[in-house]
DNA sequence: GATTTAGTGTAACCCAGGTAGCAGAATTTA
DNA sequence: TAAATTCTGCTACCTGGGTTACACTAAATC
């Protein structure tokens, strides 16, 4: 990691596309930034909870896989993929608690970051802060809502679907991937809470099906639309349970 | 649900316990409950996320659990089991969208109730409401990154341990349960992302150790640090591997 | 260009835990 | 108090997907 000077009014241009501070003033964005210190982190770095200081980041350019490791497995989950204009260690930020998260560089990145307690410091001058910040916080909630959902409710099939769907470009003609597009079988494994194995395996089926084509990391969507049928088709039999029985609905 | 007028001041009292109204001033305050209205629900009540219009919730008395549920196979997960002074959906107040959430009175509750726009138009004029709210938002995140995390790394075993170890009342000698000592191994269920048969399983055969004691809906913890064993102690075989060998953590 | 390292493609195995089903206790409704 | 409904306890069964292992390819590193 290394800590040097930056050009603030480049930063705060850039920093303005992200809808995080895009409703700040010139002022205020320039304000934030003096209390911030700029980073860089080499592609493959990765830092378990305990040993980082609290710090609030914010990512100016790559990308930063943010998880959980269960340490007697040595198994991860991937909860959020950050790209530029993100922010973490949010949760911390907010509720002051160390959480055990897992941060891992999947590129060389450059980040602003400041100690949380600055952070909440500024954030508490600057209430104008929270017109991008509690949307913000919605959809990070949203995403971890939908990630605890889909593991307890979904099967590894219609997972992985979905995450690939989420990250589709549908505006190119050939559906590439955004984000996701480089990353391994390994990777895409702990996005959706399972294995390498698995992956693949996935993979190769929905290949010989036509559905995708997949070699060697590259992953090209052939069939939209029946990917877009996995991603829902969970159970091998749908339709079975005629009605919940449990509305009662009473009032 | 019905819809009544209530007495401000005693109600401002109530929530003053609460750590996300506790530190508004009592103009904040009443001026907050003039835009709520008083709800109602019976217990047993379950609304699914779609029929119900876009409302802020705040619960006066009783237990609300927010949850998921896959509409082909009906099986269902909590997300939160929520109590007094507890809010929602606070998701959909932060992003404006919609979330598939379904809500399950698991007791007669006493709500205020407001739509999200008025909420978040009287946030807007009151900063500091701020204060205990982004915490409770930190609070939330960081369940449901435990829950997420949970379902991708640990077996039913860990989880149901861990579920019943986040709510044992250690202050009381024989150590019984907050929150959830009478729901029932469905709903425990939902709670660990399983069924009903996998929780009666384990209980029994924690019974058959000598762990707790458990008949028709009773619960009693009987040892608890073999149970604190358990909620660490997922793989069957632990210390496994010797080192990660992905931290290469060159900068 | 040779060696090491990381990722991919596949196959064999196997078990945690989910599905289905039933009987008896407890509680609610009629 | 009888009938209906909801829970619990238990069993038998089966499969999704995780573990392990190995050969092969591509890409770094020497």
């Amino acid at each position: 990691m290394s800590t040097r000077f930056f050009d603030s009014t480049a930063v705060a241009a850039q920093l303005r596309r992200s809808p995080l501070f895009s409703s700040l003033s010139d002022a205020t964005l320039l304000d934030m930034l003096s209390h911030f210190r700029r980073e860089t982190w080499k592609h493959g770095r990765c830092v378990t909870g305990s040993e980082s200081e609290q710090c609030f980041h914010v990512i100016l350019s790559g990308r930063m896989k943010v998880g959980r490791i269960n340490p007697e497995t040595g198994r991860m989950v991937t909860l959020f993929l950050l790209d530029q204009g993100d922010a973490f260690d949010v949760i911390s930020l907010l509720d002051g608690k160390p959480s055990p998260v897992t941060l891992d560089a999947k590129d060389d990145l450059e980040l602003l970051s400041t100690p949380v307690e600055e952070a909440r410091r500024w954030i508490e001058h600057h209430p104008e802060f929270n017109y991008g910040f509690l949307p913000y916080l919605g959809r990070q909630m949203h995403l971890l809502a939908d990630i605890a959902g889909d593991l307890a409710l979904h099967d590894t099939e219609t997972r992985l679907a979905r995450l690939i769907l989420r990250y589709v470009d549908t505006d190119n003609s050939h559906h590439s991937l955004r984000l996701i597009h480089d990353l391994s079988h390994e990777a895409l494994g702990e996005m959706i809470g399972s294995v390498r194995v698995v992956v693949n395996r996935q993979l190769q089926h929905w290949q010989r099906e036509g559905i995708i084509i997949s070699h060697r990391g590259k992953l090209v969507v052939q069939e939209l639309d029946a990917l877009l049928k996995k991603a829902m088709h969970h159970s091998h039999n749908a339709a079975k349970k005629p009605f919940s029985g449990k509305s009662k609905n009473h009032y």
